[in-house]
DNA sequence: CTTGAGTCTGTAGTACACTACAGACTGTAT
DNA sequence: ATACAGTCTGTAGTGTACTACAGACTCAAG
C-alpha cells in the first residue's frame, strides 16, 4: 500500500472520462466535482474517485437527470446514512417526469401521423389537411 | 364589404391570441409574423390574418415544431403552389424526430423503473442499487 | 390640457449545459 | 535555455424561446 493515490491532472481526467476540460471546470463551478487538492502552482489534482464521480454523473445524465438533480444525488451518495430511500424517491419523481413527457410525445405522434395519413390519401388537391388543421381554432 | 379591415393594435392582438406583446414583437424579429403596416406614430397594425398566423404558430408549437420549422411552414403556407407535398415531408421528418425521442425516453423509463423495483425489493440494507448502477462502468 | 394607458426601440436577463477564448503562468523535454 | 504543451482565472458566446426593462413617444378620455 502506501501512497499509490492514483492522482492525475485535469487533462488526464478529461481524456480518461471523455469529458472536456472546460466541462470539468464547469462542473466544479456548479459544485458537482471538487478536485481532491491543488498543486502549489494552482493546478487541480484529481484521483480515481473523481473519475467515478464523473462516470456517475454521465450515467445519471444519460437517464435524463438534470445537473441540479445530479447534484442532489451526489450529496446522497456522499452521506452514507439512509440515502437509499431518498434516492428512490428522487428516481421515482424523475420517472414520473419521463412518463409524462412520453405521454405528451405520444399524443403528438398520434395527431401528426393522422394528419400525414390524411394528407397522403386526400383527393382534393387544393387544400392541405395539415396547414388547414394548424389554422383552425382548437 | 368595403373597408371593414378588422385592424388592431399589438395590445388587442395580444389579448385576443393570449400571446404576450413582447413575444409577438419577438416573433416579428424572427420573421414569423409581420404587421400589415404601421401608423404614422410607428405603432404596429395587425389584422385578422395576423391572428390566424399566431394561431397557426401556436398549434404547430403544441405539436413540438421549433420556431425555425414553423418559419418554414409559414412560408409554405404563403406560397399557394405545391406546398402540400413539402408540408407532408416536413411533418414526416418531425414525426421521425418525435418517435426517436419517444424511444429514448422509453428506454430510460425501462431502466429507471427496473432500478426502482430492485431498490424497493432489496434485502441488503447497506448498498443502494441505483447509486451502485450509476457508479458502474457501462 | 393633463393624466394614464398604450406603444416604440434597443438592450439585457432567464434557464440549461456547455464551449471558447484571452492573457498569464507552469511543467517537461531537449 | 528555450520551446511548447498544459493549466490557470475570468469573462463571454452558443442555442432556444422567451421575458423584462429603460426611456421616449402617442393616444384617448375627462
Amino acid at each position: 500500500m502506501g501512497k499509490a493515490e492514483n492522482t492525475m491532472s485535469i487533462g488526464v481526467l478529461s481524456r480518461q472520462s471523455g469529458i472536456g476540460i472546460e466541462t470539468i471546470r464547469y462542473y466544479e463551478r456548479l459544485g458537482l466535482l471538487t478536485p481532491v487538492g491543488r498543486k502549489t502552482s494552482g493546478y487541480r489534482v484529481f484521483n480515481n474517485d473523481s473519475f467515478k464521480t464523473l462516470r456517475f454523473l454521465k450515467h445519471a445524465q444519460e437517464l435524463g437527470f438534470s445537473l441540479a438533480e445530479i447534484k442532489d444525488l451526489l450529496k446522497l451518495r456522499a452521506n452514507k446514512e439512509s440515502r437509499c430511500e431518498d434516492v428512490r424517491v428522487k428516481a421515482s419523481k424523475h420517472l414520473q417526469g419521463v412518463e409524462s413527457k412520453i405521454e405528451k410525445l405520444e399524443s403528438i405522434r398520434t395527431v401528426l401521423s393522422k394528419l400525414i395519413r390524411q394528407c397522403r390519401s386526400k383527393k382534393t388537391s387544393d387544400s392541405c389537411p395539415i396547414l388547414d388543421c394548424f389554422e383552425e381554432r382548437m
